[in-house]
DNA sequence: AACTTTCTGGACCATATAGTCCACAGATGT
DNA sequence: ACATCTGTGGACTATATGGTCCAGAAAGTT
């Protein structure tokens, strides 16, 4: 979808303003309160550059920035997010989540509203940013199910209804601060999922000893 | 914002078909994704009428679609979100949500997705929508407060925080129900805000599973 | 310098869509 | 029966917006 052609660096630079503002434009706006002249306006570009850029026109533009969001919403979560490993790690990730979307300058998740928003009405992109979702959803289940092979979950957990009661909580808080405008919604989901999290947990430290003599015995 | 002026049954009749068929083609395609001509279209009526039982236009039409579907979402969930004072309401509660949900013709829900898109775009009929939100989240936090007041839940637990926990669950989990196409991730949040939930039952009676870390006095 | 390629500006087009208007049908009340 | 009000049809308008096109500037390549 995106240029096979060629960008020299000055192309590369207003590629990126354009899809930086658009981003912000589409997040607090929604992909249907953004028009391409909106774009142009708030990048100082001309249509023609939009089109050079992103042949596909809008729908090729939103998906660009649907890529792009999802990256800076990745790396805001990191490192903790590849290491779920242990309760601090997900305590830390906790944190990160609730710093960074406090700190954006709108409300809201910029992948899940717009994975809400395309659903209904562009399948192709809708596909796209599904799979966003889907990846960062790993990310959870993957540290879940580490943490149950570390013997840190009960045995009968299972990661991927965990991860996903999770992952809904998270985006449910962050749906949540757009009607709110508030950061609460956010922290309370989280908090929640981190109880539930917790529900789970093993029975207190499955030490070698006891585990040791049990099977001795 | 509504009409002021008098309907005859006929009239009446003809409104209703108009919003009903309206909320579905909204549920499924958005209000970006809904022309006039589409409702129009999916109701053999002709403009003017549009215009004649909704003079404000579109945003009149989908302030009167939020409040149709905010009633039969409400009432979906009765008796149970009326009642949510045992944990067996709760448990009605749920139950009675997923099968809701389940049986929608399209994922998702209409207010939380109705929100998400109208807070970007539409800050009037957002505001509307927010409040039905509110309403909605208040029959939550009236029930966990009641738990708390008979004893059920801990005297240091927070209704608040508590209800907007598990309201968030409940929206995070509908949002997922549209990006995987599955009801899968609505029971698995219901689930998990259930579990948050219990973290907070009072010490009552000793009958706990096995869990002799937590309440030794 | 000559040439090619990329970048940029903005006029222009096509159309989808919200919204207006008016004529007429069909009730309803007196 | 008459007058009046509500309901209905559909042509018409205005405009916002996605998209096209081409000419020219800037950069980079030989």
């Amino acid at each position: 979808m995106s240029s096979t052609t060629k960008l020299t660096p000055k192309g590369a630079a207003t590629r990126a303003r354009i899809v930086e503002a658009a981003a912000d434009h589409i997040l607090a706006h929604g992909v249907g309160g953004t028009s391409l002249d909106d774009i142009r306006a708030g990048t100082a570009t001309s249509k023609s550059q939009l089109f050079h850029y992103f042949p596909g026109g809008k729908t090729d533009l939103v998906a660009a920035i649907a890529s792009f969001q999802s990256e800076r919403v990745l790396e805001a979560q990191r490192p903790f997010l590849d290491t779920l490993d242990t309760w601090e790690a997900w305590e830390g990730w906790r944190k990160a989540v609730v710093a960074h979307y406090g700190s954006q300058a709108h409300w809201g998740c910029p992948i899940g509203a717009l994975a809400s928003e395309l659903i209904a009405s562009d399948p192709a992109v809708s596909d796209e940013v599904a799979a966003y979702m889907d990846r960062w959803r790993g990310y959870l289940q993957a540290g879940v199910t580490r943490m149950q092979a570390a013997g840190l979950l009960r045995a009968d957990a299972v990661p991927e209804t965990l991860a996903l009661s999770i992952f809904a909580a998270l985006h449910g808080g962050l749906l949540l601060t757009q009607t709110m405008q508030s950061i609460e919604p956010l922290e309370a989901a989280l908090e929640g999922a981190m109880a539930a999290l917790h529900a789970w947990q093993a029975p207190t430290r499955p030490s070698l000893s006891e585990v040791g003599s049990e099977s001795l015995a």
